[in-house]
DNA sequence: TTGAAAGCGCTAACAG
DNA sequence: CTGTTAGCGCTTTCAA
């Protein structure tokens, strides 16, 4: 049987409002008694129970974050991983709790967050790299309860949500190409259906038009990208009759399936072709030969989306709290883009 | 304000606990009442509090689970991706919630199970991949506390874990190489005070002493290995006047760094040396070559673990549950393991 | 500065 | 089969 307020106010002879208030640092208590009863806690081995002070105080100090369903995101396990970490640290440093909710199904999901919010075991919730239609963020709009996006959504312009600048981050990585001489520049593509997917297209297509180069439709590639499909992908782009002599890549894992397709394709990195992609994971470094990618700075993403939804809930927090915000990124050079000959 | 079971008795025209009953589909209750309450919970958009239940049932239905430190860990972060996706799964199966808490430093990470444990905010705890001395294992221990480890401690051989044969998998595995007609096998171990990199040396030790092959300690390298000592930790083992033909590599993402260093040494796996790893992350696949390694069933290493957790914590759970449960592991052949010319 | 009392939303005897 | 009553452990008026 753990030890309750009471024992301690019992032990203590004092009342159990008098403990309490030793435990919120109540101002108008006396330091001896204070004193005191911190003792008795220290001796009895007192912790406060946290489910009833949440009931009471009707808030839980947790959030949650909705896991991806692994078909669609099966690529962003490290970038995920890292991102948690992020959102961890931050909320134990602000003294939240973080819950993962399961992504199998979209019915699932919604399901899920539904018991988590209704039920009131969560103050906040962070989604991840939202779809268009994301019914999740339908329905925590809906009940106007908090949460954050990492990721935008250009759906809801007004939501929530930390990000990072990925038309920039696109623009500037095919400016580095652009600037190490290549003109003839493709783009390989993730899921359609994801909004940094067009992001970043966007931004290859921006900064080629600005210096005056061509985007050849047979070019730019989207999809998944994980199995043989990259690399039937990566023969016919090589087969063409003019073939890029770079190419900007979604992932770094994305890359490394292209990177895998090159041997028997007769081609290698960065002599035939230079390669950059994005988000910087640690398999970028490793890779053979390393891969020049655009670090976004994940685990900072992560930090922010914690830090953004946890002073949206704070009660009286300054209303200063940006509703977007932008976590930056820079490109990190490696062996993987050289100059075009 | 929120619905309550007091707003719906009200409005059915019954008491409290009649609601109350419905909600956990108590036997005695007629079925006219037990479908009218449920009509206008349904209609009043009532959700129970689940605060307030966890605070009488006292028990919280949830999990966490505590993450490794990174420093020691960043290797694993996909391993640890597709852990927590098992154990989400078993454990929203079984009505459960999963809590992240963060593994920055031991002192840190051991204040954070305590809040959670001592504060009744979770019902067990799911540990990693134990270091010898684990001071959250000693601490849960001593309270009694349930927990599963995810590996195995070799100084607590009764605590509930489940796991992987290591020793059998690296026995496997170098046997696999052994067959292909290998005659000089290295390993290359993680972090060595790793349970699991013990184990993998032993299972590899195994295997070639049964052979009747030699065990030269000048072939056997631990470390870390993400880095550039990654790269000269290969440069070292292929500059022995007898070099190993084949490598068993304890992790994926370490033979990552070991095919990274290949090139400059002139060396090709798997004509020059044969390459057979652990874990099959979906960078194994990925990998140029492709790279054999050993499927230990992470995902289901992870729903394992939440189901004899919560088996263990459910109260009257038949006294069957196996206290260490081994989940089965098999070599995934590619092309980095090939014929000793 | 402290205590008494009421209540957060729910469950669980004990009656009826 | 259903209602009454008494808490779970904590916070918070309101009085003293």
């Amino acid at each position: 049987m753990p030890v309750t307020i009471k024992d301690v106010a019992r032990e203590a002879g004092v009342s159990p409002s008098t403990v309490s208030r030793v435990l919120s640092n109540h101002p108008r208590i006396s330091a001896a008694t204070a004193r005191k009863v911190r003792e008795i806690m220290q001796e009895m081995g007192y912790h406060p129970n946290l489910m009833a002070k949440s009931l009471v105080s009707r808030t839980t100090r947790s959030l949650c974050v909705v896991l991806p369903k692994p078909a669609e995101e099966l690529f962003l396990n490290l970038f995920f991983m890292e991102l948690i970490r992020g959102i961890v640290a931050q909320a134990a440093h602000d003294g939240y709790d973080v819950l993962i909710s399961p992504g199998a199904s979209a019915t699932e999901e919604i399901e899920a967050v539904a018991r988590l919010v209704n039920g009131r075991r969560v103050d906040g919730v962070i989604l991840l790299y939202s779809r268009r239609d994301d019914p999740v963020v339908e329905f925590l709009r809906e009940r106007d309860f908090p949460f954050v996006l990492v990721g935008r959504s250009p759906q809801y312009p007004d939501v929530r949500s930390v990000d990072t600048d990925n038309v920039r981050a696109a623009y500037d990585a095919a400016n580095h190409l652009i600037a190490l001489g290549h003109t003839r520049i493709g783009f390989v593509g993730g899921p359609p259906e994801l909004v940094v997917s067009a992001d970043r297209l966007e931004g290859y297509r921006r900064a080629l038009a600005e210096a005056g180069l061509p985007v050849r439709g047979e070019w730019i590639v989207e999809g998944e990208f994980l199995q043989d499909s990259g690399v039937r992908a990566m023969s016919l782009l090589m087969r063409l009759d003019e073939r890029p002599s770079a190419l900007l890549v979604v992932d770094d894992f994305v890359a490394l399936g292209v990177l895998r397709g090159l041997p028997e394709l007769n081609l290698r990195v960065p002599q035939d072709l230079s390669l950059v992609s994005f988000n910087n994971l640690a398999l970028a470094e490793l890779a053979n030969p390393p891969i020049s990618s655009v670090d976004i700075g994940i685990y900072e993403l992560g930090r922010a989306a914690s830090g953004s939804l946890i002073a949206a809930v704070q009660p009286a927090a300054d209303e200063q709290a940006p509703k977007r915000q932008i976590v930056p990124h820079r490109l990190i050079v490696r062996q993987s883009s050289g100059r075009a000959d």
